[in-house]
DNA sequence: TTGACTTATATGTCTAGACATATAATCGTG
DNA sequence: CACGATTATATGTCTAGACATATAAGTCAA
């Protein structure tokens, strides 16, 4: 076990030497549960301090690659099969990506008190004021997307006179929201009747759902609802970890 | 601005201070472009030294929540909205994690030289070996997930061999398999005859499709496309920084 | 055999320095 | 003013130590 062969001028050492586990762990050549070399044989066999060898290893710990174990030493760790990175790109950057014309169109703005219903989707007890949304995203002029939008009101204020007839909602919120946190639940239905003439499709059509809701601090903002034609739209989730 | 006020005794004081910062993030108190106090001032104010505090950066910069530039210092990165973790677990587990009995049917399974379509599907241009498996998974006897896959026998000569009438092929694979890239793609259709059949819905309901293709350096191993009632299922995915 | 105690050891964290390096800011010159 | 050279500085990497701590493994008694 030759650790040290690839001796190309990587910058520095610490990084030379992670990419030297990782490439042993991703051609399989240390399986998962293999125990990797102690920090002091690493120690020796690159001679550099236990720091250096120490900063390798934590990043590949942090990158889930690999587990340390106390007094044990560090080993290969199984892959995680069920976590993918999901790219779900802003819609406009999605079809200018994609090299095609973006179009937006706002078809319903209303602000009013939260219903009962409002309150249950946006999560919150408390009454107050929304406002809800409905826009249409196309690419060449062609349905691309329609979003059915609610934004709490006692959470961005400022939505209230915002201009939503030019700038899509989701753009609007993403440069005044600064951080948040969301969960996306994906699911598929048919086109009913409002549906199918929004997206110029048939009734009975499949249609990929993505429901986004989005909070700041454990404060609900905005909940979206996206619905995609299914036979035309996909959404590509790649991942590495077998 | 104080930066140690929190004192609650967390385990080391490098994740106190990646905590403390994080937190100003999150909050955005610290807003995307705002530049961090210096490697110096936090030496400073958390009274530790500098391999303390640079700890603590590089993780967070490893965690794409602030940037490092030289000479000018550290900066509150823009929150990446379009990448998300989706996590899609292994079938049986995500049964069994609902507390719900899991089954599993094989319904056919065929060795056969690779067609055109199968070629096509598993991305190879040489004709060879395949497995073609159809199979059912189930929880609490209704029917969950439909899976159709097909295997490249030069990736994974032993599943030419393998009983598939008890283990699920996904479950076999993670087993033998070590690491790999895999995938994903998500769509909806509308059940035909033998899906909904087999999925014991209504012909014209709505679908959610995943397709996976899973390859191991640049090798294909295995294509699969799952099927699940697009009105029970539901994919969640979770994420920070929007 | 089992459970409680001890010990050895690998990792976890930290220090007080050092030099390297990219680059923002400044200075000088045409 | 524009542009090239210089300088200051914040981060990047590294060292040779130190002590803390969790725990695998061994020891010993009931």
């Amino acid at each position: 076990m030759s650790l040290a062969t690839d001796t190309t001028d990587q910058p520095t050492l610490y990084k030379r030497i992670r990419a030297d586990i990782e490439k042993r762990i991703l051609t399989g050549e240390w399986p998962p549960g293999h125990r990797i070399p102690f920090e002091h044989e690493l120690v020796a066999r690159y001679g550099c301090s236990r720091m250096t060898v120490n900063k390798a290893l934590s990043e590949l710990a942090q990158a889930d690659l690999i587990e340390r174990r106390r007094r044990a030493g560090s080993f290969v760790r199984r892959p995680q099969h069920q976590s993918a990175v999901l790219k779900i790109a802003d819609i406009r950057a999605e079809i200018t990506a994609l090299g095609r014309g973006y179009g937006y169109e706002l078809i319903g703005r209303k602000l009013r008190a939260a219903t009962a219903a409002d309150r249950d989707r946006l999560g919150v007890k408390k009454a107050g004021k929304v406002v809800a949304i409905t826009c249409r995203h196309s690419a060449d002029n062609v349905p691309f997307a329609v979003e059915d939008r609610l934004i709490d009101l006692a959470s961005v204020p400022d939505a209230a006179t915002a201009d939503f007839s030019r700038e899509p909602p989701g753009s609007w919120l993403l440069h005044h929201v600064p951080w948040t946190e969301a969960e996306h639940t994906i699911s598929a239905i048919v086109a009913d009747d409002r549906t199918a003439e929004a997206l110029d499709i048939a009734v009975g059509a499949p249609c990929l759902v993505i429901d986004r809701y989005t909070w700041r601090s454990a404060r609900t903002i905005t909940a979206v609802r996206l619905l995609y034609p299914g036979d035309s739209h996909r959404l590509v989730a790649r991942f590495k970890g077998g």
